[in-house]
DNA sequence: CTCCTTCTTGACCGACTGGTCTAATGATAG
DNA sequence: CTATCATTAGACCAGTCGGTCAAGAAGGAG
């Protein structure tokens, strides 16, 4: 770990992301990092799991660490492309419109591969000195997005203005990380629809009766 | 551990929480757990920090979970007596005036133990069955109270019938979960009262312009 | 065949885990 | 004083952890 400094020993080497050969490795590492913290995960369980050897495995990795950022960076890559597909950055949406687009772009994604939104809610639990490390290597993705959407949407007047923008960007942020507890993994594609149409009404007009 | 059942030593004897007299193993205890999972979180830190020796520990407690337990126990009585002086269950408040008080009570109980906060929200990321062992222990405590009061704001007509109760019991109960994100530990008392305000305005009345 | 590199194998290591157990200590009673 | 009790102390246990390493297999080049 000492030696590692948060980087991949794959990407020293300029070769491609082990795990993309490597399906039994990939699903035993997602399995569980998904359902165990980095700490509590045994990364005996997953080498076992995806019937493999320690050698072999400390031949292509350097550590725990180096799998599990090269299972973040290949599930990154992935929910990019799908995100890619349905880019909109450039449209002039409207706010609500825009924020509905990018729920469905997440419950997409979350339904495609539920451990993944499992893995990176877990991350946020890690201790802090892990996480900077983590966002270290991966570099600040997380620039926040939703609050120059807020401010923007603020500007052309297509929200309220007497409630500040660092609060309305901070609750659609809240209700999109777990807006996986409205949707139920058995529902038809409608019904997922149906139900974020709902929650944007809500966030749209509020509670109570007109 | 199996010997305990999920049980706590000193309920068995009728003895109280052996956790009261001591502060110091209180402390620690709450330190790591509130820090650290379950199964990370480490029994000789805790009982090295509390200038603890390993067999009077386990004296008193039958194990790591017994500890759990207790200290959960002692965390929920402290939170029930808080919130007792507040109890507010018989007078016929407005739905969103009830929503306030329990917001400004949730934060006033953060602010005192945020380390309590912390606990809980980590508890809810432990595996499946260590949950089910916790709850098994403290009975389902956790009846959805919201749930009842948007069914009964509904019929008052105090808030909107367009939108399913299970709908909008999950956005209130997701946003009170997380409104530590909108308080900062640095705020005066009134500023806290204008966010709780600022955000029982957006779930009244929406983020759209009128 | 030999030589060399790439990759695999699994025994092994020290550190740490939750938990046990026996011997010693302190206090109180008769 | 002795006898009995609750409590403390910490060495010790088996098991797991992430990680190392020397030996050998596999395969291509000459």
């Amino acid at each position: 770990m000492s030696d590692t400094n948060g980087k991949m020993k794959w990407q020293h080497e300029g070769v491609e992301n082990p795990l993309n050969g490597n399906t039994a490795l990939c699903e035993a590492a997602l399995d569980v990092f998904s359902t165990h913290s980095f700490g509590e995960a045994s990364l005996n369980d997953i080498i076992k799991a995806a019937g493999m050897n320690k050698g072999s495995f400390y031949y292509r990795f350097y550590d725990k660490l180096d799998l599990y950022l090269s299972l973040l960076q290949r599930l990154s890559v992935e929910k990019l492309e799908l995100f890619a597909q349905y880019d909109d950055t450039n449209t002039e949406d409207d706010f609500f419109a825009s924020i509905r687009k990018k729920a469905m772009l997440g419950i997409r994604f979350a339904r495609k591969e539920p451990r993944y939104n499992a893995l990176s809610r877990r991350f946020l639990t890690e201790e802090l000195s892990f996480r900077e490390t983590v966002v270290g290597v991966f570099g600040g993705v997380t620039e926040n997005v939703l609050l120059r959407m807020v401010e923007n949407a603020q500007l052309k007047g297509q929200i309220r203005s007497d409630i500040s923008v660092q609060m309305m960007a901070e609750v659609f942020a809240i209700l999109l990380e777990r807006i996986d507890r409205v949707i139920m993994p058995d529902m038809q594609d409608y019904e997922v629809l149906g139900k974020i149409d709902e929650l944007i009404t809500v966030l749209r007009n509020g509670t109570a009766v007109k």
